[in-house]
DNA sequence: TGAACATATGAACAACTGCTCATATGTTCA
DNA sequence: TGAACATATGAGCAGTTGTTCATATGTTCA
């Protein structure tokens, strides 16, 4: 990357790592890492209300991180793919050092 | 990583990542990235005000993202280590694709 | 020292963000 | 179909953020 992207690009990265600028969605984003779970079950394991983690879900789908897979009343959120936990562990590792 | 890291650790992460989540801010980074630059080169560069880049520029630096290095009247601001290239890369990589 | 230049900083304000509360939508099963 | 459950959504509000404007601090050189 010797070069500097464009005005778009740079737009666009930047909407990008403002989703992981949110310590909800971080969370959010570090559970769906370990387990696939359920709007209510990331709800309880965060201490938070089901109405705000379905906001951030919401956000989250829209920005491709996570899916949701239907499973009769449940829906079931993962992680969209690997790339994301990657992005997670370059984060960390320049946290802790 | 196979365990959530804790609220702590957490925090810090999205906290870094938040420094990431602003056009402005993503900017001086890829230009830093490329060239070594004074605080109203950084200005001109991006078209905005000397007082706007400075007030970013701190922030930058409080979170250890760039360095200054002073010359007289001058202060040279660059990237702190590789690794920020690495996740500006690791982003538009998401971006690209 | 004082003028000129480079950068930093504080206050103020408009725009944005994330939560809550109430309610709507969607799904199952009796 | 209707009750019960799971999730989604919209409006409203308080807290946060990024810029501007005015001014302060720091540095050089005559």
């Amino acid at each position: 990357m010797s070069k500097m992207p464009n005005d778009e690009v740079l737009n666009e990265l930047s909407e990008f790592y403002k989703v992981f600028g949110d310590l909800t969605r971080v969370k959010i984003l570090c559970v769906l890492r370990m387990n696939e779970l359920c709007v209510q079950d990331i709800a309880d394991s965060l201490n938070m209300t089901q109405s705000a983690i379905s906001h951030q879900l919401r956000l989250l789908k829209t920005m491709s991180l996570v899916t949701g897979r239907r499973e009769g009343k449940t829906i079931y959120y993962s992680l969209a793919d690997d790339h994301i936990a990657g992005i997670l562990d370059m984060g960390l590792e320049h946290i802790l050092e």
